[in-house]
RNA sequence: GGUGGCAUGGCCGAGUGGUUAGGCAGCGGUCUGCAAAACCGUUUACUCCAGUUCAAAUCUGGAUGCCACCUCCA
């Protein structure tokens, strides 16, 4: 088995050999944290958070560092905003912004079961380190003071383009970009932004001032991965401009590859259309959870290619939570099985279960393998479900044999970072008075009373209590 | 204008040059007192036109349609 990934840079899968195997150190585009977290960021940390998991569980030791931006124009400009009618100090304000959003931001991946990455570098924390790489990006010939700011010369670097295929004179006809007369070319873009009175500023030998958005990611990739490292990763509209200019920042600074792998998640849609700020289409992941649970955007999520546009609907989330409870009442049913089983399987048969077991969790892995298939790795975990509920619709299943199955599915679902969340099935809502009324209901099925049976249960669904009669007895669910 | 990508059954969505993707929904059936779940079945699915091939939805060319990036954006 090998791991294939669809390297950008390329254009076409590769097969993935790390820099230092088994080492794998991968850095991903953060968030600005100046507004609600969104279900197109839901997309992409999901996407390399299975990335992580993925390399993982093929043996790799990942180091992942994820950035926050925590200083940059869209902050101010929201600071200020605030600050008109409050008489507020606009660097207060923006570090408040800051840490509300970062808050809510890891709250909501948490939920989504997304694993923190090894580090969560701040720009602000790594300024001297900007500098320095400015500093000698200007010694190089390769930028330029120009009035407060600092500028990346594009003119300077050959291979301006490379990442997201365009030359630099296509690039120039199609330019919407604003006049900026102290640019010495359209292209060119800022390394450093010189302060207006009041705003958050750090000292620097042409002035006071902040980083752009670039010049910190690039920075501090190197300095926490090394000069060249593996896998850079970030949504589609990355490629262009932030990740090309980062390559060239890098490779100006110090001559070396920067990434040898870049990976882009595709978008989410509404409606056929990009979700985004400036079509004011989005939806916040706190609104999507009031109707879906976590785990179910996890799994709509993982249910598309990570490379291919993904359309948000009630519609398609109704469906994923459907396919999670499949999942869900799969567990649920051996945990059931289990409590009532204490049959021992003989060791043959346990081997034989195993071996057709590991058939599909290879089949998963062959998807997995073939630049993170997890359409097609969730499609292998429901024939397996498929494939136990057969086996256990033929009946005698031992214990062992429901332990194997169990465990198998949720090591499976585990690489993909889904949980199968059954405590709800079995929830707080047993009462005395419910198991008394579900033992009433027993004596009366077997009277053969069925309307007061079927009462007791018109009862208990009133009750927000779904119950569910099978060979081994009556069993509770929760209404879902 | 430049560049890149996509077109699969009612909906969503994988995939391979010839053999069942999968999920959701519907319909029929089995099981069940009923219900639910589960299981079984479900009528030529691959935008169009050429070409390559014994064989193409899968490769090539063209057409049409849709989308994204070129501006902050995951």
């Amino acid at each position: 088995m090998v791991l294939r990934l669809f390297n950008t840079l390329s254009g076409e899968k590769e097969i993935f050999f790390p820099l230092n195997p088994p080492q794998v150190k991968m850095y991903v585009c953060g968030i600005t944290p100046y507004d609600a977290t969104h279900l197109g960021h839901g997309r992409a940390y999901v996407t390399f958070d299975v990335v992580r998991r993925y390399l993982k569980f093929s043996g790799f030791q990942v180091t992942y560092v994820q950035n926050l931006t925590d200083i940059d124009d869209k902050i101010i400009k929201k600071s200020e905003i605030n600050t008109k009618s409050e008489n507020q100090n606009i660097k207060q304000k923006c570090r408040e912004i800051v840490e509300k959003y970062t808050t809510e931001y890891f709250e909501v991946m948490d939920q989504l079961n997304v694993l923190r990455a090894d580090q969560y570098p701040k720009a602000t924390e790594m300024i001297p380190d900007m500098i320095k790489v400015i500093q000698r990006l200007i010694e190089r010939g390769c930028a330029y003071v120009a009035g407060n700011d600092v500028y990346f010369s594009v003119a300077s670097f050959a291979d301006y383009g490379k990442l997201s295929k365009r030359k630099k004179k296509d690039l120039l006809a199609g330019a919407r970009m604003g006049i900026n007369e102290s640019k010495k070319d359209p292209l060119d873009f800022a390394l450093w932004k010189g302060a207006k009175p009041g705003e958050p500023s750090w000292s620097a030998p042409w002035g006071e001032g902040r980083p752009g958005w670039h010049i910190e990611c690039s920075t501090m990739s190197n300095k926490l991965l090394g000069e060249t490292f593996d896998i850079h990763g970030g949504g589609r509209d990355l490629i262009f401009p932030h990740h090309e200019n980062e390559i060239a920042q890098a490779q100006a600074y110090n001559g070396k590859l920067f990434v040898k792998y870049w990976l882009h998640n595709g978008f989410v849609n509404i409606n056929q259309q990009k979700m985004s700020k400036s079509l004011g289409n989005f939806f916040t992941l706190k609104d999507i959870f009031r109707k879906f649970a976590p785990l179910v955007v996890r799994l709509f999520l993982l249910l598309t290619h990570y490379r291919s546009p993904i359309n948000y609907s009630d519609q398609e989330l109704a469906s994923a939570k459907e396919a999670y409870n499949r999942l869900v009442r799969f567990i649920a049913d051996l945990d059931f099985r289990l409590q009532k089983t204490n049959d021992s399987a003989p060791q043959i048969e346990l081997v034989g279960l195993q071996d057709e077991l590991l058939e599909f969790k290879n089949k998963f892995i062959t998807a997995m393998d073939d630049d993170f298939n997890t359409a097609g790795a969730l499609a292998e975990i429901f024939n397996l479900v498929h494939y136990c509920r057969k086996k256990m619709e033929a009946g005698e299943i031992e214990r062992e044999c429901l332990i194997v199955m169990k465990q198998t599915v949720e090591h499976l679902c585990g690489i993909l970072g889904l949980m199968i969340k059954t405590e709800a099935a079995v929830s707080d809502k047993i009462t005395p008075e419910v198991e008394r009324l579900i033992a009433e209901r027993e004596i009366a099925r077997k009277a053969k009373n069925f309307q007061q049976a079927d009462e007791i249960r018109q009862k208990l669904t009133l009750m927000g209590v779904i119950i569910e009669d099978t060979p081994q007895g009556t069993r509770r669910l929760k209404n879902a």
